[in-house]
DNA sequence: TCTGGGGTCCTACCTCGG
DNA sequence: TCTGCCGAGGTAGGACCC
C-alpha cells in the first residue's frame, strides 16, 4: 500500500433525488423519493429529508410509501443524470488520468498518477477544491473520501456524507477499522454478514483475529483471503480507468405475473430484440445467451446455450432464448423475464464470413443494406407509442405556460408544475387533459445556467438530445404514475 | 411486506479431450 | 486398450455492488 493518502473517492450526495432538487425548485427541502412507481418498483433514491422516515435505497416502493406518504415520488430520468455525471467527471478527469467510475455518481481518482497529490496537505487541498467546482458546475454536493487504499477511500467518502470530506491518515487505519462492523466492508452483504455472524465474528477487529486460515474455511478461498487482507488495512487494487464491458442484458419485472405461456414466448422474443439492440449500440456481439426467469414465488433461474460463434444477429438470439425457455416450467407465472448476452467480443461469426468471402472477391455478397434494415425493423418492432403517457418527474413544455414537469396523472388528467431550475419560488400548478395539443415532452433544462465565456458548462443537460433519444427504451421505467 | 435493473465475480459440478 | 489425472470450457446458482 502506499504510505499517502492520494485515493481520492468521489460520492454524490442522494445523486438521482439531489438533481430533481435542483431541478424542481418545488421540492427542495422536501422528501424526494426517486424509483420505479409501478405495484412492483423500488427506491432507487431517496433524498436525505426522505431518510428521515426511515426509507433507503432498494426499499419496495409501496413500503416508503406506508413510511412517507406526502414525499414526492418521481421516476428516474437518466438522461439528466447522465449528462450531470459527464460533467463531474471531466472534473475528475482534469486531476488525473487514472479515474475509475463506478456508477453515474461515484467514482475513484488516483490522484498521484495525475501528480495533482503527493502528501495529505496537497491531497485534502485537492478535494477541498473538487467539491468547490462539483458544486459550481452543478450546484450539487459531493463527499470526497482521501487514503491510501480504494476500500479506505470508500469508507472515507462513507463517513463524510453528507456534503463533507474525511482523509484516514496512513498509520491510523487499523485502530479505525477495528471496531467497525463487518459490513462496512466491501464484499460483506447481508449472506457473508450472517455467516461470519454465525461463527461469532461482528467487527472488523474480529475477522482480523479469527485468522486467514478460517476465514477461508468460512467463505471459500478468493472470498476469504480478500477479505481478511481487507481486515488489515491491506488493499492494492489499483485504480483502473478503462473497464472492457463482459455481459449485456435487459430484463423487466412485470406488473402482474404472467401465465400465458404464448405470452412469455412473446416477451423472451422482445427482451432478446432490445439486448440486440444494446449490444450494437456497444459495438459488441457475444457468444453465449443467457435467458432469466423469476417465478411467481421469487425463485429465479438462469439457463444459457453457447454458440460456436459471437453473433449479434437478432433472429439467432431470439432463436437461442425461445430454445432455453423450452426447458423451463413456467406454471405458476413468472414475474421477471431477462435476456442477456455474455462471452462478449467486438466481431460477429458473420464478419468472419464477410471476411473469408471478401477475401474470395465475394465480399458484396455478403456485408451491406441487408443488416442494416433489419437493425431498423428490430428497433422500429417495439417503439409504437399508442397513447401518450406521462410520468411523475417528467419534463415538459406547454405552449402558454412553458417549462414545467408533471406532478401526477391519471383519469385523463396531467397536473404540471410550472417551475426551473432558477426558479426562486415554487412554480404554479395547472391541470390538463392528457391529450392536450399544448403540452410536449421536452429535454431538461440545465441545472446551472451557463455563463458567458465558460465553455463546458452544463450545456449538455439540454444539449445532448441524442442520450435522451438513444437511451429512451433502457431508462424507460417500468409502470405509470 | 415485498423484494428493480444492470452488472461483476466466485463456486460447484459436469463433460470432454489430451 | 483401459484407466486415471488434469485443465479448459460450459452451465447454473449465489452473493454483492450501485
Amino acid at each position: 500500500m502506499r504510505n499517502a493518502p492520494t485515493i481520492l473517492h468521489l460520492d454524490m450526495d442522494a445523486f438521482y433525488a439531489s438533481v430533481e432538487q435542483a431541478s424542481k425548485p418545488s421540492l427542495r427541502g422536501k422528501a424526494v423519493i426517486v424509483g420505479g412507481l409501478g405495484p412492483r418498483g423500488v427506491v432507487a433514491t431517496a433524498s436525505y429529508e426522505a431518510r428521515v422516515f426511515g426509507v433507503h435505497s432498494a426499499m419496495p416502493m409501496a413500503q416508503a410509501r406506508r413510511l412517507a406518504p406526502n414525499a414526492a415520488y418521481l421516476v428516474p430520468r437518466f438522461g439528466i443524470y447522465r449528462d450531470i455525471s459527464e460533467q463531474v467527471m471531466a472534473l475528475l478527469r482534469e486531476l488525473s488520468p487514472l479515474v475509475e467510475p463506478l456508477s453515474l455518481d461515484e467514482a475513484f481518482v488516483d490522484l498521484e498518477a495525475g501528480g495533482a497529490a503527493w502528501d495529505d496537505s496537497s491531497a485534502r487541498l485537492v478535494g477541498a477544491k473538487l467539491r468547490g467546482d462539483i458544486r459550481a458546475a452543478t450546484g450539487l454536493a459531493g463527499s470526497v473520501g482521501l487514503a491510501a487504499s480504494k476500500m479506505l477511500a470508500k469508507i472515507a467518502s462513507e463517513q463524510a456524507k453528507p456534503d463533507g470530506l474525511v482523509l484516514i491518515e496512513p498509520g491510523t487505519e487499523r485502530a479505525m477499522l477495528g471496531p467497525m462492523s463487518v459490513r462496512t466492508l466491501p464484499g460483506v452483504g447481508p449472506a457473508t454478514g450472517d455467516h461470519l455472524r454465525r461463527a461469532g465474528i461482528h467487527t472488523v477487529e474480529e475477522i482480523a483475529e479469527a485468522g486467514e486460515d478460517e476465514l477461508v474455511r468460512l467463505l471459500g478461498k478468493a472470498h476469504g483471503h480478500a477479505l481478511y487482507a481487507m481486515a488489515l488495512a491491506h488493499d492494492e487494487r489499483p485504480v483502473v480507468a478503462e473497464r472492457e464491458t463482459k455481459s449485456v442484458s435487459v430484463e423487466d419485472t412485470y406488473d402482474v405475473d404472467i401465465h400465458d405461456r404464448v405470452r412469455v414466448g412473446l416477451e423472451v422474443q422482445r427482451l432478446a430484440d432490445r439486448c440486440v439492440r444494446r449490444l450494437r449500440g456497444a459495438g459488441l456481439s457475444g457468444r453465449t445467451i443467457v435467458l432469466k426467469v423469476r417465478r411467481y414465488d421469487f425463485s429465479t433461474l438462469t439457463r444459457s446455450e453457447t454458440l460456436r460463434g459471437p453473433t449479434d444477429d437478432p433472429a439467432v438470439v431470439r432463436e437461442a432464448a425461445a430454445r432455453l425457455l423450452e426447458s423451463v416450467d413456467t406454471t405458476g407465472g413468472v414475474r421477471l423475464l431477462g435476456v442477456g448476452v455474455s462471452g462478449l467480443a467486438d466481431y460477429t461469426q458473420e464478419d468472419l464470413f464477410a471476411q473469408a468471402a471478401g477475401e474470395l472477391g465475394e465480399q458484396q455478397a455478403v456485408e451491406g443494406g441487408e443488416d442494416g434494415a433489419d437493425a431498423v425493423a428490430v428497433a422500429r418492432g417495439e417503439e409504437t407509442p399508442s397513447e401518450r403517457k406521462w410520468l411523475a418527474g417528467q419534463d415538459v413544455r406547454h405552449a402558454e405556460y412553458g417549462h414545467g414537469w408533471v406532478q401526477g396523472s391519471g383519469l385523463g388528467r396531467v397536473t404540471v408544475r410550472f417551475e426551473t431550475p432558477g426558479s426562486t419560488e415554487p412554480g404554479r400548478v395547472r391541470t390538463f387533459r392528457v391529450e392536450d395539443p399544448g403540452l410536449e415532452a421536452v429535454e431538461p433544462l440545465p441545472l446551472v445556467e451557463e455563463r458567458p465565456g465558460r465553455g463546458g458548462g452544463s450545456r449538455g443537460a439540454a444539449g445532448s438530445g441524442g442520450s435522451a433519444t438513444s437511451g429512451a427504451p433502457d431508462g424507460a421505467v417500468v409502470g405509470g404514475v
